[in-house]
DNA sequence: ATATTATTTCGATAATTCTAAAAATATAGT
DNA sequence: ACTATATTTTTAGAATTATCGAAATAATAT
């Protein structure tokens, strides 16, 4: 249904947008533990619901993943949907180029 | 106006599209002295005033430039653009992680 | 003038963004 | 078990923005 192309996109697009990307920063800093929706608001001071949602965007697309704990939700930044983003820029958008 | 993290945020929402993606890919394989818009639709089948939209937006956010020999405008992929990309999510998003 | 190359306009459709309010989920206290 | 509390999601609705492509326009060359 979606080729890698797509899920490259898409991965590209979510990650394009300010509070994402910031979101998406916060997680990888918490580390493999991850962070509770609820610390994630009171970091970035994004609104419930608004938080909610571009979690779950990122959820869709793999660069998040999601563990109850009790009560608590804990985000995981999912370090390797990132990577292979970075990956596919690094040998698609990059020929011959050395730095 | 805008600050750094909107910066990468918007050239990451427009690699984040399949045709824009795919536009940035091929002008990257032309290299330095880029292609012809008229050459990136032959080569993607993407209709004239789709196509142009497309180079446009990524022309606004610095990922691509365009320069014109007379008739036909050249179309080339800012490398460096993209590298700031690169170079942000590795620094920012890739925390303590080795290959 | 005519042809070539590419952009801009325009309109229709769809998707995103935001957030308050309601609902769902899970625990703790009595 | 029942109730109150905590945490997060879902619903719902409005405003904005993206997407697409045919048709009109612009820019250049012959």
């Amino acid at each position: 249904m979606f080729n890698y192309d797509e899920t490259i996109a898409n991965r590209l697009a979510e990650l394009g947008h300010v509070h994402r990307l910031a979101i998406y920063r916060t997680l990888i800093q918490a580390g493999d533990q991850g962070l509770p929706v609820g610390e994630v608001q009171k970091a970035l001071q994004i609104p419930n619901s608004t938080l909610s949602h571009h979690i779950s965007r990122m959820v869709n697309v793999g660069l998040v993943k999601q563990t109850r704990k009790s009560r608590t939700l804990y985000c995981i930044a999912q370090y390797r949907a990132l990577n292979d983003v970075l990956l596919y820029l690094q040998e698609n958008c990059c020929k011959g180029i050395d730095y």
